[in-house]
DNA sequence: CCTTTCAGTGAACGTGCGTACACTGAAACT
DNA sequence: AGTTTCAGTGTACGCACGTTCACTGAAAGG
């Protein structure tokens, strides 16, 4: 395929990719009131613009549809965890720095954050399953992270444990971010910082109280 | 109105309240699959074996079907608490006996406990705020409950953020149950145990770490 | 220049939906 | 015994849905 373009016009491929990010697009901010389920084929065509019939030029279904916006979603997941790591912060500095991310990443991304927290429990099957097991990676991963954090005296099992607890809350601090006012945004930020250090508090003292 | 019963037969203020209930216990079901907003009414009535119409004569909508299913949900959660307080468990047992109530219960009560879960950010708007609502209610106690264990060097503010890690971990746990074999089981419980357990000690190392 | 490709069109279909309305018949009440 | 109440019936309606199929017309390619 040549890519002719004749000034001002788009080619073929482009103007494709195009309908199909306006109706990846249309399909996020839809099922931001209905969920994913609730979302329909002829409702996603109108937004963009198309009649129905062209849906099917782009995806087979809208569970297609969905783990194509998982995909998306979590490259913006992957990308504030990418930023939290940035620098080797200090120690001392992690818990600041890593809930400040996650509310700058929240805020800027709220639409593919709302759609992973909403569609990790509320679903079809198939989408479920595929937030899942980003999560289950994305686990594994701050698993090997946290070994590198002074607490040598855990087992590679245990900081899966910790770091599922630390997920779990920070998905939650997460889905406290987008339901609040911003101006709750520091009350929240506290309360996140104070959960971490909770957790790291606990991890580290871990062996001296199980003797 | 008079509760006359001619043996064998009911009156009609059962023979009504043995429909509602036959309705709930199929929208219980019927949306395990689907979600409650997946639902339809002529889907539930026919599970029933009643008409459609039949339908508006016990709930107006499929949303205030999902309120008393709610509610109802709630009394099983409700049971669980009580039945953790239950005999005042000394300190170092309070950990292995709430993960024991909680693996029993959710496995009791799992229709329950999975449609609380799905409908927590799922649903429809008014349902979800309902579940949110109960959590909140649920997480203000849990912070009074907390308040009598050694860790009065926490201010109420600080022993509700507590509260709310712990809930949110418990979540996690009791979806993690509904999801997994049977044969998970003891592993899921020593995963939930130690994150109880981090938590707790966190708690009660804070002062020291924070001069 | 002529042919092929293919994103988007437009009409048509069968289905399941929520809801309206008038109804029935047994239980409850007077 | 006569009347009222009301849980459940049955029909009918308009609507939105997913999917089919033959189509168009401009871009891509020979």
């Amino acid at each position: 395929m040549r890519v002719e373009s004749s000034a001002g016009s788009e080619t073929r491929s482009e103007r494709k990719e195009r309908t199909r990010r306006a109706i990846l697009d249309a399909a996020l901010s839809l099922s931001e009131e209905t969920g994913l389920g609730g979302l329909s084929l002829r409702q996603v065509a109108k937004e963009v613009g198309v009649v129905p019939t062209a849906f099917y030029r782009h995806f087979a279904s809208i569970d297609e549809l969905g783990l194509a916006l998982v995909e998306e979603s979590f490259v913006s997941l992957r990308a504030m965890i990418r930023d939290v790591r940035r620098g080797n912060p200090p120690l001392e500095e992690i818990v600041d720095r890593s809930v400040e991310v996650l509310d700058d990443h929240v805020r800027a991304q709220r639409a593919h954050f709302a759609f992973i927290a909403r569609e990790r429990s509320g679903g079809s099957a198939v989408v479920r399953a595929a937030v899942r097991q980003e999560f289950a990676l994305f686990e594994r991963e701050l698993a090997t992270d946290l070994a590198r954090l002074p607490m040598d005296h855990w087992s590679s099992e245990d900081l899966h444990v910790l770091s599922r607890l630390i997920v779990v809350a920070m998905i939650a601090v997460a889905e406290e971010i987008l339901e609040s006012p911003d101006r709750e945004r520091d009350a929240i930020k506290r309360r996140a910082r104070t959960q971490l250090l909770v957790v790291i508090v606990g991890a580290v003292n871990w062996r001296s109280e199980r003797e």
